[in-house]
DNA sequence: CACAAGTTTCAATAATTTCTGAAAGTTTAA
DNA sequence: TTAAACTTTCAGAAATTATTGAAACTTGTG
């Protein structure tokens, strides 16, 4: 399979970000290659475009499935497996916080209950648990948040995302609705 | 410096969460230390109450220094260096994304908005652009909303996450009363 | 200045992670 | 049932990253 100059940077880009979040590199320069790839590839293509070896794929492969993020298909009459990323970006991104939260998050957040659950005696003691609840109730807020962003619908989505700068806006209308219920009273 | 089975867990396991989050199993582990301890501590101390090299510590603490996570402070009397963890849980939260933000995603942006200049000739080449141009767009809208709610103050910041999925209510009222205004002109 | 009390640097080494490639395993079809 | 066409596995090699510790450096003080 032939990569173009820019696929090949936007591949090999990935390839040192995915490192950052959680793949290693070429299982982040795979990934790039499927994201930007029309049709499904096969194993033996991702090991010559990419210069790596059939069985580095093939871990590759088992890893980026086992995160929910590729896609077998079969051609009839061929024997080879194809691969191609499932989903839209923002299908992608979703995954991937989803799954970071459950190896990451939920780990670190049940350490911090159980930490939490005997009173401290002294006052150092009072002192890192305060921090360590600071902590637990920062990630709680955020995946909750996160997770009642999952539930809306895309377009919905989309309209809240493309809100932005108007969030402190929306927290007036707001002020203003309750005020009003209030008086209403 | 003493430290307890409980702060023990906890250092621990921010050592392991340090190294899917940019640091170092050490670093993570110093970090982890200095946000649940009261008062500053030595270099010294730190580097025998983690097991680790006195040398290890010099670099750590100069990593978390590039970070703006500690800060120097220094007693009266005494020549040495005793370190601390900057602000509040909040604070420590905001500078990672914000640091992260401009090491990985403003060059991926940047990278992004390069690749996507010159307009694609073929199917695939259009068809990579699009997901290319997907990634650009997702990329700034997290970024946009990340420092719009930085902005906010804790209060407002918790107003918008305990509302959560009810920002869509807050919206569809903000459209009827902009739809009315509209009609009134 | 000279020295003591500290911190930083960095070459060498240790530990960890990634990658390869050959062998073993699996599946389909004749 | 056999063989061809493919995939997976995994022990060892290679590459990368982290750590040590001794020497160099810095700074404050008598």
């Amino acid at each position: 399979m032939e990569i173009s100059e820019k696929n090949k940077s936007f591949v090999y880009h990935f390839g040192e970000m995915g490192s950052k979040w959680g793949f290693n590199r070429t299982v982040g320069q795979m990934y790039a290659l499927l994201v930007i790839t029309d049709k499904p590839i096969t194993a033996n293509e991702l090991a010559s475009t990419l210069n790596i070896s059939r069985g580095n794929v093939s871990m590759g492969i088992k890893e980026l499935q086992a995160w929910k993020l590729v896609q077998v298909t079969h051609v009839p009459g061929d024997r080879k497996e194809y691969y191609n990323a499932i989903g839209s970006v923002m299908d992608m991104a979703n995954i991937v916080f989803e799954e970071r939260r459950k190896r990451e998050v939920d780990p670190t957040l049940s350490l911090l209950r159980n930490l939490l659950l005997d009173t401290p005696e002294t006052d150092s003691e009072v002192y890192a648990q305060q921090r360590m609840k600071d902590i637990h109730d920062l990630l709680e807020m955020i995946t909750t948040w996160a997770s009642e962003l999952q539930k809306l619908t895309p377009e919905q989505l989309n309209t809240v995302m493309k809100l932005g700068a108007g969030v402190t806006k929306i927290l007036s209308v707001k002020q203003a609705l309750f005020s009003k219920k209030e008086n209403e009273h």
